[in-house]
RNA sequence: GCAGGGAUUGGGGAGUGGUUAAACCCAGCAGACUGUAAAUCUGCCGCUUGACGGCUUCGCAGGUUCGAAUCCUGCUCCCUGCACCA
């Protein structure tokens, strides 16, 4: 991780990554004067956190770096209601077991991120369960719902487009804003908490949470706000997609989900009109490293330097340096077009549970087993007819070796290392077949 | 509740009795070219077959017909008016 020392205050450093897309009035100051805490929702929506996550992360990180005091929320609370925003239809409820476990999955993932033990401004992690899940609805009304119009709510851009919709929109589903900002105050409180860092799409219940605070706390002695708050972009690629959109969804964080190889591979992929702006965005690298990253990009492009970085970057800083050399090892071997240098175990290691799967030791003695049929089972086609078809046109290999008939019998004989076939379709996919024991 | 409109292969959207596994666009997949890029080009894109072909599809269930995504009946869901309720 390098020092940046080229800033004055992280809002600038913010602002020049692009990272910055609003914030409250006096929020820039405060930060530039103040030792601020500020907090981060997280939604346990799933069991592991997606790159779309990265750059609210990144916030907190950079938050720390300059002294303030990140807080990273998790939403064991909010998450029992399901934030409407940007969602055309009401959300199926989660079990609470669900939740609690995906709390608990998020919780480790943004560990190593923060520093825990810093002297003055350390990290800290909190689950809004504590207070909402025993909160009261009388009181919440009276105390909370009191300051809210139902006109200002329903003007919101999360839940207008729902209320023209025949599904409508559940009151539960509705009352999010309040807890949303009920949560702000909750931090307010109990450790004086006074900013909220999100997505830009969280602006609205980002507000939500200053105007509570200001309702019910009122201004500070000099007539300046309580609590501030501060949106990051929407990010989105050169040709004006979400950012992670990508076959079978974004990439998670959870090596298990997501190899580290994947993850490199994501990066390393990115378009050079992206590279340097998710460089900014996503890498603590400075500003005079960047600079000469985008240098490179515009006088060499075709090296990559950029998306080098920024996938070296990303992949140390969320699998550690571990994870980065496995992933370029990986790299080299597939991407050098010679796979034997990976021994068996390293393929096994270095692929996602997605793309593994096992046979049986008699589905492949005697005759052996169709290539066509393995090559569906282990994920590798729709179907026969798809398998067949790719195969036709040249993109099916297994162990290296491209395979012209779909027939092809796959036996013991193929297996590396007695125990693993790897089927590749394509240049860059690959599905590995597990010997069962 | 009444009247009108609609449900087609991942999405959009043609198709109104046979030549339709179903135009076209997008997405996706493979190949060529490249920088593991973009753009472009080629092929594929229901299941199956080496191929001819076979099979299963057009909300659901029946029916008419030699033959239906296309016609009829019932059902389900959605949209749009009106009414009812306020």
């Amino acid at each position: 991780m390098t020092t940046n020392t080229e800033f004055q205050n992280v809002a600038e450093d913010l602002e020049w990554r692009g990272a910055l897309y609003n914030a409250t009035p006096g929020a820039t100051h405060a930060l530039a004067t103040e030792k601020i805490t500020c907090y981060i929702g997280f939604d346990p929506t799933a069991s592991s956190l997606h790159i779309g996550n990265l750059l609210p992360i990144m916030g907190l990180v950079r938050l720390q770096q300059y002294g303030h005091t990140p807080i990273a929320l998790v939403g064991g609370g909010t998450g029992m209601i399901g934030d409407p925003g940007g969602r055309s239809e009401e959300r199926t409820l989660m079990a609470i077991d669900e939740i609690d476990a995906n709390v608990a999955a998020i919780r480790l993932q943004l560990e190593p991120f923060l520093d825990f033990e810093a002297v003055s401004n350390p990290a800290r992690m909190v689950n809004n369960a504590d207070w909402l899940r025993q909160t009261s609805l009388l009181p919440f009304l009276r105390d909370v719902g009191k300051h809210f119009t139902v006109n200002s709510m329903m003007g919101r851009d999360s839940v207008k487009d729902r209320f023209t919709r025949d599904n409508g929109i559940s009151f539960t589903e509705f009352s999010y804003q309040l807890l949303q900002a009920y949560d702000f105050m909750m931090l307010y409180e109990k450790y004086g908490v006074n900013f909220q860092a999100g997505g830009s799409d969280q602006w609205g219940n980002i507000l939500g949470g200053v105007d509570l605070i200001r309702r019910i706390h009122r201004a500070d002695s000099e007539g300046r706000p309580r609590a501030h708050g501060i949106a990051y972009p929407l990010v989105v690629n050169a040709s004006g997609e979400k950012f992670g959109k990508s076959i079978g969804g974004a990439p998670t964080l959870d090596p298990k989900q997501t190899s580290p190889y994947k993850l490199y591979q994501f990066f390393l992929n990115v378009a050079d009109a992206d590279a340097i702006p998710y460089v900014k965005l996503f890498t603590m690298l400075n500003q005079v490293q960047i600079g000469g990253l985008a240098e490179a990009v515009s006088e060499e492009p075709q090296k990559r330097e950029a998306q080098r970085a920024l996938a070296e970057e990303v992949v140390r800083t969320i699998h550690g340096q571990g994870g980065l050399d496995q992933a370029l090892k990986v790299t080299r071997a597939f991407f050098g077009g010679d796979i034997s240098g990976l021994s068996a175990d390293e393929m096994e290691d270095v692929l996602d549970d997605s793309s593994v799967t096992e046979v049986n030791r008699d589905q492949l003695s005697g005759e052996g087993i169709r290539f066509s049929e393995l090559a569906v089972s282990a994920g590798a086609g729709k179907s026969g007819g798809d398998v067949k078809r790719t195969i036709q046109q040249g993109g099916m290999y297994l162990n290296g070796e491209q395979i012209e008939d779909a027939g092809r019998l796959v036996g013991v004989e193929d297996l590396v290392e007695g125990r693993l076939l790897v089927i590749r379709r394509g240049r860059k996919n690959y599905s590995l077949v597990k010997l069962a024991e």
